[in-house]
DNA sequence: ACCCAGTCTGAAACTTGTTCTAGATTAGCG
DNA sequence: CGCTAATCTAGAACAAGTTTCAGACTGGGT
């Protein structure tokens, strides 16, 4: 169910570099991509309209559908897409705090703001990752693999982490999702979010004593 | 926008036990959410179907809309309904532990297992309350607030909590919505759900020092 | 150059949430 | 009892996600 593409009469054109993929389709995906975000970032999720995009993408409602199952794929890809950006970005300016938790805490701080300048495309983004049912847990999975090594890499260089700390980075990334969807909704305010994800950042410290 | 039930020709039906409500009419709200409950325990949120839950509490479909403004409405109302049920069995037999982390680790766990008993219901109303929006905030701050109670039960017989155990209590509300996500999509395990909840519950001792 | 399999297009159809309307019913009140 | 406003019902209509289909197009192999 998850990796099948040996079906006789092909049915999908899947994201992962795996398949070929011509020129003219990787076009089209990025063309599709930019759409979605586009129009993402100026209504939110319900802007998101298939139609919309497909005309935006300069595609057909039937190709857009081969390329992106649903909705909710199509935003979960969207937001696989802005998180790669983000690592990289993150990557060439590490914070420099010393301890680990504050490094986390930083970075998470900044990807928040990030979400700030475009509330609207964090509001399609996020609902549909938590709106994701069984059939997109693929690419959920994906996303989340992603925000863990981004806090991964905040925590430090250190080798493998314990079993514990992924416990950590779990819960963290758990807090960070939830926190987000409170702010979008309105129930929130950014100082909350801030601390929320400061409060939960402490429980790194519980989990690397080495250093005290 | 949120409290206006002042137009002349009046507008809807809302929940509070603010507004009287004849006995006909209670009567048919208590249908249509059990109506809610037995679809959604069948099939989860795609088997709430506004025509079918309409047809089986015997009711008109403009008449479930004045009742709840939307699908989402209808299975946050469902949720609040369920949490309230819980609540009040959970003050029966709180849990025993000493340690207070333990207290509401323990008491996460009743809960998630009540869930385990009708995961298509919990997919329903969880899936609903994290994708709710702006328009849903009252009704998904009061559950916020039911659930936001249930912990602090748990945590003991303690006054007033201090700001610090507050966001200890948000950030096990995020771990405890979100890791329910990851369980009901399928991709964390029930032993997962369980360790991510001990391991915020960890945070309760840092706020409370005093104990050791 | 020709052919085949797979792809893309345009358009209609189908599904389910939501809105709207006209007429029947009900609740309260003089 | 008889009136009036509010409520309820049945059903059509509308909106947006999704599916389907016939035909045009493309790319690669011969």
């Amino acid at each position: 169910m998850t990796t099948e593409p040996k079906s006789p009469t092909a049915r999908a054109v899947p994201a992962g570099p795996s398949l070929p993929l011509t020129e003219r389709q990787a076009a089209r995906r990025r063309r599709i991509l930019r759409a979605t975000e586009e129009l993402a970032s100026r209504g939110g999720f319900d802007a998101v309209q298939m139609r919309e995009v497909a005309e935006a993408a300069g595609v057909a409602l039937g190709t857009l559908y081969r390329y992106f199952p649903s909705k909710i794929h199509l935003l979960v890809a969207t937001m696989q897409d802005q998180l790669e950006r983000l690592h990289g970005t993150l990557r060439k300016r590490p914070p420099t705090d010393t301890d680990p938790a504050a490094r986390v805490a930083r970075t998470l701080m900044r990807a928040f703001r990030a979400m700030q300048r475009e509330p609207h495309l964090a509001d399609a983004m996020v609902r549909a990752l938590t709106f994701a049912d069984r059939s997109v847990s693929a690419e959920v999975d994906t996303v989340s693999r992603l925000t863990t090594a981004i806090i991964l890499d905040a925590m430090g260089p250190a080798g493998p982490p314990t079993p514990e700390q992924l416990s950590a980075v779990r819960v963290i990334e758990h807090t960070w999702h939830s926190a987000l969807i409170t702010w979008l909704s309105g129930r929130a305010s950014i100082a909350q979010v801030r601390i929320d994800i400061e409060t939960v950042c402490r429980l790194i410290r519980l989990t690397t004593p080495q250093q005290a």
